[in-house]
DNA sequence: TTGTAAGCGTTATCAC
DNA sequence: GTGATAACGCTTACAA
């Protein structure tokens, strides 16, 4: 009688002396005498049985694994969006199956194959390709990505975000202001943010300049710019918004060093709303995404309102919070 | 004739005229005659078949799918080691599937549950927990963990780390030290950093500090004792090396905000060797993990070397990097 | 209430 | 070289 791989609900039910099928109800809570599913359960631990996963998704086509599509784990808005979606689904019985693309269109359609053929529940994905085939028939919901006309796509409201950065520069003072963003060259829902910003600048009458760098080309050029706009201490701006808070962290250090005091002599403010492990606050004043509810509400969308695909678009609302590189 | 789900194998095998076995073996590259291969292909490619993974893990109980149990992706070191992790898996043609534990000892042991009844090939996994039982049929390999003496750990060296971090600052002029560390309670790997570095001040006869703050208790202190240091615009220290890059960003911040020049006054050394994407350059002067080596590392180790556990821990080799925050 | 048996889509062992 | 056929571990009618 040796036991040497996992047990499984034969064993279970040569143990407890019931047959297959009661040890299955059990197992699946449907509705089974007191007495047996006592002696079921006592099996079970015993034997420390667990189903096996694969066994029951062949049977009933429902893996309880969803794929999350991300380029990189290197930005740490990226990695933050990962983070919570990750959790959000385990937290509902189902595992994250990670792929990386690296921006890369051919690994981005690749993913989506495997997607397929793993059977998976649906896909989360964050991509660079303007034009992925997707199987029709496997749910997916994007972040920040318009990938078709019926897939809901989840994203901040970058539109407002670019606006409440303008206001709040030019309510804490600043005339001359400056827009950073290095953006993929693909039309994403964070682009708007630009409009946003602008919109506000042209209706107020207050001077601007956007700088615009891409996603994949060498990125010296940004503090070049910073550096050639130095004079005498001076910054040529006094507001700058940035499309991250990883840009804004950058440029806010290389001021600093150069003794161009934030905020005195410049104001910052980043977007997304990464918060700083070591002190719960966040690393520059920002224009805050909501990452955990954009994950709940992308986890919930591909969870349980598929089919019902009305408004597929959601922009979930952003928040101006100072972190101490504005005047507020 | 309808085929409204996804084809099967017996699909592709009524298609072509042959039998199930034949197709089968096309699949798996078994020999096959020629023209029995070239029809199964068409039929194949005819029908989009894809080999459903679930049922061929349930046959062959190999899943091609292993776990990558993390604390968290909002520390880059973490955010990193999971990008490369999840990419050399994936090259391999194995499925990451992610677990985000929260620091939890209980998520901790859920996951390692939840691998079990996965049937996953193996686990990665840098946890908290001190003690976690693990399934004894599943491979396990650690990062700067030592969770048994049969278990794998992959770490930097971080011995050397601490001992280079200390000498370079001896070298371009430091004398008087400080070691800043923000760990957890758990016996890991990087508190070798700290004797290292250590046991050179000691040696050289330096005069050196050591800050310790836990993971889990409010940070403000740090930021207190910053401040408690600096007077009349300088700084107490002439050298500080904090063991993550991330720990030694926000220091280098803080400091620069109050006039105290980074590299002119106080040199700082970190400690990952994280880039800024935008740059392409280290975020610091730093003690550089060789993550994608680690990961490399991890996952052959797993997959290949499983049952010849000899040497089972292993160091890969650390390296200062300069990167502006310190004088070299 | 409980048990029997037919699959789910593969792989693998046989005969042919 | 090719084709039946029996598993793999589970779910689910349906029968008892």
């Amino acid at each position: 009688m040796k036991r040497e791989s996992t047990p499984t609900m034969k064993d279970v039910a040569r143990e407890c002396g019931l047959s297959l099928a009661t040890v299955s109800k059990v197992i699946n809570g449907l509705p089974v005498g007191k007495k047996s599913r006592e002696r079921v359960e006592a099996a079970i631990d015993k034997l420390g049985y667990q189903v096996n996963t694969y066994a029951r998704a062949l049977k009933s086509s429902k893996t309880y694994s969803v794929a999350l599509v991300m380029p990189s784990l290197k930005h740490p808005f990226f990695a933050y969006l990962t983070d919570e979606l990750t959790k959000c689904l385990m937290n509902r019985g189902y595992r994250a199956v990670l792929m990386i693309t690296n921006y890369d269109a051919e690994v981005e359609q690749k993913s989506f194959v495997m997607v397929r053929s793993n059977k998976m529940d649906g896909v989360i994905a964050l991509t660079y390709s303007p034009d992925l085939s997707v199987g029709e028939s496997i749910p997916i919901v994007t972040i920040d990505r318009h990938l078709g006309e019926d897939i809901p796509c989840i994203s901040s409201d970058n539109y407002r975000g670019g606006e409440l950065a303008a206001q709040k520069l030019i309510e804490l003072g600043c005339r001359k202001l400056l827009f950073m963003r290095i953006t993929s060259p693909v039309q994403g829902e964070p682009n708007k943010r630009c409009s946003g910003f602008e919109s506000v600048c042209n209706t107020r009458g207050i001077e601007y300049e956007t700088l615009l760098f891409h996603d994949n080309e060498p990125n010296e050029p940004i503090y070049l710019f910073l550096e050639d706009h130095i004079r005498d201490g001076a910054f040529d701006f006094d507001g700058v918004f940035c499309n991250s808070d990883l840009l804004a962290s950058r440029v806010i250090r290389f001021l600093s060093e150069r003794g161009v005091s934030v905020p005195g002599q410049v104001q910052i403010i980043g977007y997304d709303g990464i918060i700083d492990r070591f002190t719960g606050k966040h690393v520059c004043s920002t224009i805050e995404q909501p990452i955990a509810q954009m994950s709940e509400t992308a986890v919930n969308i591909l969870l349980d309102y598929q089919g019902a695909s009305e408004g597929v678009n959601i922009c979930l609302p952003v928040k101006y919070i100072p972190g101490g590189t504005t005047k507020d």
